[in-house]
DNA sequence: CCGCTACCGTGACATTGTCACTTAAACCAT
DNA sequence: ATGGTTTAAGTGACAATGTCACGGTAGCGG
């Protein structure tokens, strides 16, 4: 566990050992199964999550159930959103959920917050943390407004292609819709284009890609 | 113009003499015409800017002409976009530019880099500024993902009516369509439908707007 | 008054979103 | 195995938005 948190909070090596004890003896275990909604809303406190192993997704959802994802955790990520409280002007609603079976490690809001307020570097990290997906943010804003659907989809099987290690995926039309904030029929319009040009081939609940160069050049551009 | 920073740094009070003084020393004053291009691009820093008098617009723009508003920035605001370099983990590309003639007062970076870095009550105002931009973008991204044209034309028109105090708006169709991130053509159809719904009145380089109520309705949902 | 420029209007068509419905694969219980 | 149920995918019609290629016209400076 220490060297995970070594890892994963780079400001570790910079507190005291006073602040490394109360660390690890408030820090909350927890396993989820794949699919369980961990955080949804804009102002509450859940704390610092940690993902151990596994794999979230942070999306933002209308009332009539349109949603789109923001980005994902992986192994090893923090998710600073659930300590949304710290940050007087961080004012938006997101929710998060596992898309794997994960184990979560929760630095409670506030050991996490008397670590901020006293330490620059841990408000440093914070400071990243928020930027970075910022950044992601903003990335996703730009290929809403500057990217047609056929180069977001490729975009959006190449990132699943990389996030399960194989070119046969395990997605459903459904699941990329959700993803690009699209409608799936809307999908399943362009991967029906994408097999008759040969860069997929389509199975029920599996698209397999037969030619990634190609959506690499449509995505990236 | 110690009152003005007194008013738009909350760390003002927290300083040391010797801080103060420096960035009195330091800060520079600039006078810009309507129109100029104050930053563009993503590493660069031209230190904090502060508008003492006057409007910018912060944008992002794709190779192909498009832009999309992403903020404004009005009388006392602070653009920490323009010292992203301080921040390893923001790495997007914007733009701002004024859209009236403006007073700006720029922190130099390295100035700016001291505090942040010795101040822990400067680092805490980048992280609330920060934090505060993002939170306007995931507004921004709402609306996009969420909302109709016409519910993002309405908030545009209201947005220009508080800008500039009047229901009577001196924006071409154009204007409001590179705030909206849409085509001019999209812009004009839909204010030709509101011009039958008796919303608004128009006429070359201007809106009329004669029913906000109604305006605002259609924008909030 | 002329001609230029910026702004606006418009029709035709492409892309994307929405809706209603059908088809079909996978799964499960008997 | 059989039939029924659930979930995934296919489809056609239409609406909303984006794109293109024009044409018109108000206002401005000579």
């Amino acid at each position: 566990m220490e060297t995970f948190l070594k890892n994963s909070l780079p400001f570790w090596g910079q507190l005291t050992d006073g602040e490394r004890r109360l660390l690890l003896d408030t820090l909350q275990l927890h396993t989820y199964e794949k699919g369980t909604i961990l955080y949804h809303g804009s102002g509450e406190c859940t704390g610092v999550q940690m993902i151990l192993h596994g794999r979230a997704r942070v999306y933002i959802n209308s009332k009539d159930g349109k949603e789109i994802t923001l980005y994902r955790l992986l192994d090893g990520d923090v998710c600073m959103m659930s300590a949304a409280c710290m940050i007087k002007s961080l004012n938006f609603s997101i929710s998060f959920e596992t898309e794997t079976d994960s184990e979560i490690a929760v630095i409670p809001r506030h050991v996490y917050e008397k670590l901020n307020s006293e330490n620059m570097f841990v408000k440093n990290f914070t400071l990243e943390m928020v930027a970075s997906k910022f950044s992601d943010v903003m990335w996703l804003l730009e290929q809403l407004v500057f990217s047609n659907m056929g180069q977001r989809l490729a975009g959006a099987l190449l990132e699943q292609r990389a996030l399960c290690g194989s070119t046969t995926l395990n997605v459903t039309h459904e699941q990329i819709a959700t993803d690009l904030g699209t409608a799936r029929e809307v999908v399943t319009r362009l991967l029906k284009q994408f097999q008759t040009e040969e860069l997929v081939s389509l199975s029920r609940g599996k698209i397999h890609l037969t030619n990634e160069p190609a959506l690499r050049t449509l995505a990236e551009q």
